[in-house]
DNA sequence: CGACCGATTTGCT
DNA sequence: GCAAATCGGTCGT
């Protein structure tokens, strides 16, 4: 049975093997859970498309800090998302947590996003933040106080999981580090990168 | 100090 | 299908 104890131990491992192994997991703050259906693997600065690419930074220093916190990062001006921290300290990996499916405090999160169809509450890395009322205050934190990881009991079998290119990145986006449960209907629609704009 | 741009979502055409 | 919304991090002058 997995302890607490275990899941910085999971977490510490590398970051392409603890990924899919978050699928399924349960992300809990306050009254509302989500369970885990699509995730997103980063691979520190060895990783082009990974924020920790350019070094340590202000905004990225948790990526570089022990595995088992989050990174929540503020993008667009609008929006947040989440990270799971992963990997031995200082190798800055994370695993994007881009979408789930809302099993506890159904209310709360639909207050939380008004208008929204159950299924969409939390498909997609910024809806679900905001369904688990996640923000910058939540950046650094541990994983065994007001936010909580729970780890699946037993995996989700790998023949239900599927892979793909990573989400609206620019670079080494087509590295198939996206992981997914085959068939949820919670999972994100797939989007390529934006071209970027040509300058007049 | 100023300019540029992003691991997105939403609404309108 | 496309562009707006909106701001802090990062880099160049």
């Amino acid at each position: 049975m997995p302890g607490s104890a275990d899941l910085a131990v999971v977490l510490s491992g590398l970051v392409l093997d603890v990924a899919p192994r978050l699928l399924g997991a349960v992300l809990r703050h306050g009254d509302v859970a989500v369970r885990l259906t699509e995730v997103e693997a980063y691979d520190g600065p060895n990783d082009p498309g990974s924020h920790a690419a350019r070094g340590r930074t202000g905004r990225n220093a948790v990526m570089f800090g022990p595995p088992a916190h989050l990174y929540v990062y503020y993008i667009y001006g609008m929006h947040h998302c989440a990270n799971v921290v992963c990997g031995a300290e200082g190798t800055a990996a994370a695993v994007l947590l881009r979408a789930g499916e809302v099993v506890a405090g159904l209310d709360t999160a639909r207050r939380r996003r008004p208008g929204a169809s159950d299924r969409d509450l939390a498909r997609g890395p910024a809806r679900l933040c905001r369904a688990l009322a996640l923000d910058r205050t939540h950046d650094g934190a541990d994983l065994t106080g007001a936010v909580t990881l729970l780890l699946p009991e037993t995996p989700v079998p790998c023949t239900l999981v599927s892979t793909g290119p990573r989400v609206g990145l620019r670079l080494a986006a087509v590295r198939p580090w996206r992981f997914w449960v085959t068939g949820e209907p919670t999972v994100s629609t797939y989007r390529p990168a934006a071209p970027r704009r040509l300058r007049a």
